[in-house]
Parts: structure tokens; sequence; C-alpha cells
RNA sequence: GUCCCGUUCAUCUAGAGGCCUAGGAUAUCGCCCUUUCACGGCGAGUACAGGGGUUCGACUCCCCUACGGGACGCCA
């Protein structure tokens, strides 16, 4: 039997990083054993679902490389089916009417609440029969009395449950539309999936799947429940906690290699391998190895990762990526030196694409103003004569290369006899107008000549303003 | 409240009864490299939730407690 897996999310949202992990363990789990992974939209929530979150869940998917052999299938098309099933229950006695008001059932669970036991449907319509059988109602399903259902869990074990936990629950609502506890099970049952891996949220619901697959006289697949991923703080994840849309750390300038390499090592590892490339994760992954415990995501250990594979990546494809956020800024990367070697100056300096992006404006524009403290320490009046003197030297380059800069700041530095640091750190300032960049003399160089020796002036109209400022106090 | 699940450094984790003086990674701090920032190298501190058993021996097995999470919907 080939391994047949899904991922079923509903369009009621964003993709975020807890179902981005569960459709990646589904993913490398159909790959490693070359079977199929199909993506399913559970839309039966009239109410909730949106295209445009159908788009989003498809866009996450598609930038994190999980591609899907079939579908996606929709739910509302497929209605048909799930009034036959629902009609097949009712038949052989598993399936029910049920005409209790929601007053009645609000009222009903907030007794049991107050009884301080579990809220339960307490099986009225069972034995009333309704004198109008046309009259609004659910179906509900016919839970077994007694005796317990076993989830042979991949992850955690075997979990029991009493049946007398369980309750009839709605199949289908009074506007006629399924609800998920039944399309799920006749759809793993057709579309034949053979593991289901899902969140751990849906533990609880297992048992009932199981009973209803039972009454249906069908198989149970196989469940693996993988845990939750919590925010930095150990409570459920949320929008309070930063990103937690796929798109957004896209927005915020990380690589998808990043975010699925962190993802697959939140609960999940292999000995002491941090990282993994996708052939290795398909080789490598195992349901076995998944934790039973949560775990909390932490962006920081993202930010390392993202930074190394930036660090990893071709070049040219990095320039790439950082072009639109060049373009957040309003730079235009064609008006000024290459991105490509930009990107080679800065690669192993940032931990995101938006994060290189805003330390490598300095190459296409000229500052606004002089980082305060930078500028504090390094434009003061004792560096003037270097800093003229290198002004004289650069101009008078005729070739404007790495290696020709470097000597011109060198012979000044050898010719004033102080060290490097004195003439590189202020004249590195006067042209980045902040204290770090990458080498000064590759900086130079992609600035230009003409933009280093603009900005230098301006660095010595500052010391020369300070100067007389010192003066006159 | 009831039921289900979980608990190793701040965080992600290794650990399948002696290999554990509990390993790796991130983060933090220090040193080295260095014209800055990074990268890289080296090093430091930091954990088996608590209590009972079982055992010659428990991070590993069992029980209880505490804490955390989930479920209890005409949401999925």
């Amino acid at each position: 039997m080939t391994v047949r897996t899904r991922f079923a999310p509903s369009p009621t949202g964003y993709l975020h990083v807890g179902g981005a992990r569960t459709a990646l363990f589904s993913w490398l789990y159909a790959r490693k054993h070359g079977g199929q992974f199909v993506l399913r939209i559970e839309d039966t929530d009239l109410e909730r679902s949106t295209p445009e979150s159908v788009n989003a869940i498809l866009e996450g998917m598609t930038w994190l490389g999980l591609d899907y052999d079939e579908g996606p299938f929709y739910q509302t098309a497929r209605f048909d089916r799930y009034d036959e099933i629902i009609q097949q229950l009712l038949d052989n006695g598993h399936a029910y009417r049920c005409y209790c008001s929601k007053e009645r059932l609000d009222e009903l669970r907030e007794t049991q609440m107050a009884a301080k036991t579990k809220p339960r449907y307490d099986g009225h319509c069972l034995k009333n029969k309704a004198d109008d059988p046309d009259a609004p109602h659910v179906i509900r399903f016919r839970n077994p009395v007694g005796g317990s259902v076993i989830v042979n869990d991949l992850i955690r074990g075997k979990v029991a449950i009493s049946n007398d936990e369980l309750d009839d629950l709605i199949i289908r609502r009074t506007d006629g539309s399924p609800t998920y506890n039944l399309t799920v099970v006749v759809d793993d049952m057709d579309m034949n999936i053979t593991h289901v891996i899902r969140g751990d949220d849906h533990l609880n619901n297992a048992p009932r799947q199981i009973n209803i697959l039972n009454a249906l006289g069908a198989e149970a697949p196989v469940y693996a429940h993988v845990p939750m991923i919590l925010g930095d703080d150990g409570s459920r994840l949320s929008k309070r906690h930063g990103a937690v849309s796929v798109m957004q750390y896209r927005e915020e300038g990380f690589l998808p290699e990043a975010l699925i390499n962190y993802l697959v090592r939140l609960g999940w590892s292999h000995g002491d391998q941090e990282i993994f490339s996708i052939d290795e994760m398909i080789s490598l992954f195992d349901i076995d190895d998944v934790n039973k415990a949560p775990s909390s995501f932490n962006t920081e250990k993202l930010e390392w990762l993202n930074q190394h594979y930036i660090k990893e990546t071709d070049p040219a494809h990095i320039a790439t990526l950082l072009r639109p956020h060049m373009g957040k800024l309003g730079i235009d990367p064609s008006e000024g030196p290459d991105l490509v070697e930009v990107v080679k100056a800065q690669q192993e300096r940032a931990n995101t694409l938006e994060e290189m992006a805003d330390i490598s404006q300095f190459f296409y524009k000229d500052y606004d103003e002089f980082d305060e403290k930078a500028a504090k320490k390094n434009l003061r009046p004792v560096a003037a004569e270097p800093m003229i003197k290198i002004r004289e030297a650069l101009a008078s380059l005729s070739e404007w290369n790495e290696a020709t800069i470097h000597t011109a700041i060198h012979d000044v530095a050898a010719a004033l006899d102080v060290k490097m640091g004195k003439v590189a750190q202020p004249l590195r300032v006067a042209v980045v107008g902040r204290a770090a960049s990458p080498g000064i003399d590759i900086t130079l160089f992609l600035v230009g000549q003409e933009a280093c020796l603009r900005r230098i002036d301006r660095a010595l109209a500052y010391i020369e303003a300070r100067a007389n400022e010192t003066a006159a106090n």
C-alpha cells in the first residue's frame, strides 16, 4: 500500500507557521515513502472561508516548495457525497435527527458546567421524536455507548478514550451543510489517506472520527498528532508574538530554505545535526523521531539559519531576492553599483534580506545624516588632517579599484605615521555615514570615486563646523 | 469544572537503565582574528519540575503532586 498523506487547512486566514510545519511533516513523510501528498481545502464553514485565504495558503505552500500531487480538493464541491453518507448513516441507525433549539443546548451546557461535568448532548431527540419530521433539524451521529476507543498514534502511542466522554455530535447543520468531523472522515476515506498527520489539537477528535469510520465499515488511517508550536513565552502562538504568517517571513527577508530548516527542527531532530537540505530531510525524517512536547518558536535561531542560508546561497540569486527589498526603501539598484557585488560584500553581515537592504542603502544614495555616535567619535578635529590627505590621495587616483584605493589609504597612514584605524575609521564614517560597513577598500570602490569625494567634503565641513562650535564655547 | 496530552540549560534539542562529571545548536558573556561591523576560531556560565517507589544502579520504568498545553461549538 502506498503512503498517502494530506494537508487539510481551513481557509479562514493565512498559512501560519504551525500549519506550515504540519504540512512539511506530511509532505516529508509522503516523499520519504515515495507516496502522494494531497491538498484539501476544508471550507465547509461558509461564513468564515474566503478565496483570499485559499490563495494565501497556496502561495505560502508554493513559496516553501511544498508541492502536492493531488488537489486542491474543495469540500464545498463534495456536498452531494456527504449527503449520501449522511443518508447511509441515517438508514442504518447510526445517525438521527435532532430538533433541539440552540437555546436548549446552551442551557444544557451551562447546567452541566455548573454541575462540574463535561458538557455533552443528552440524547434528548434520540428518545423523543418530533411531531413534524421536516421541522428544522440537525443530524447527529449516534456515538456508541460504553467501551472505549483506542487511538494508535504514531507519536503519542496508545491513547484510550471512553465512549462515555463522547456525545452525539452534529454532522449536518440546520442549513444542510455537513460539519468537520463528518467531512474529514469521508474525505480521508474517499481519498485513501493512509496517514493522518495533523496538529495535536485534533487528538480529541480522533476517537469520534474512528467511531464514524467504524459505523461506515471503513478502516481507520494511521494517526500522528504533532505537538503545537507555542510563542517564545510558552503561551499559544499568536500575532502578539510577532510574525505567524508564512508570507510575512518572506516580506521580512527570510529565505524559504531557512524557514523550512527551522520548522523541521522544531519538534524533530536527527542527532546533533542542525542544517538539513531538502534531500536530507526527506531521507532522514521519521515520525518516530518527532517529540511529544510542544515547542516554543524562537526567532533568533531562525535568524541564525537565515544568515547561514544567505551566506551559502549564490550571490546572484540573493541579489534577485534583495531587489524588491531595496525597492521598498525607494532605491533602484540599477542606478549604482552592481547589486551582486554589493551582496558579496554584505553576505556575511545580515540576518535578513530586509536588513541587508537597509545596510546597503549608502551604496546607492547619500546618507541623510551622520549616525550621531559614529560621527561624535570619529569625526573630530584631529581627523581633519588625515581626512584632507586621504581626499587628495583618492582624488588623484586615475585608476579606481580596490588595489589602488588600498594603497592610497595605506600610504597616507604611513606618511602620517599612524595606524590604519586612525585613517580608515573616520574615512568610513565619512563615506557611509555610520560606523559599520564592509571592508573599506571594497566599500569605497563600490560607492565610487565621485560620491566618495563628495561625502568626504561633507565630513570635512562637519568637522569644521564642530571645531568652530568648540572654539566658540 | 471534566477529559486528553505533555514536562532535560533562557530557547530548540541529544539521551531507548550503567557510555552522563548530562552532549550539540541558538542566544548571552569573555578571549583571539581584525581598519569598523560581521564572519570564523577558542572558551565560560546555564538544565534532567518536585516527591515517592522499582532496581546493585535511574534523565531513562511505575505512581502521586505541581505546572503547562489541548479538547469539551449548528469552528475546523
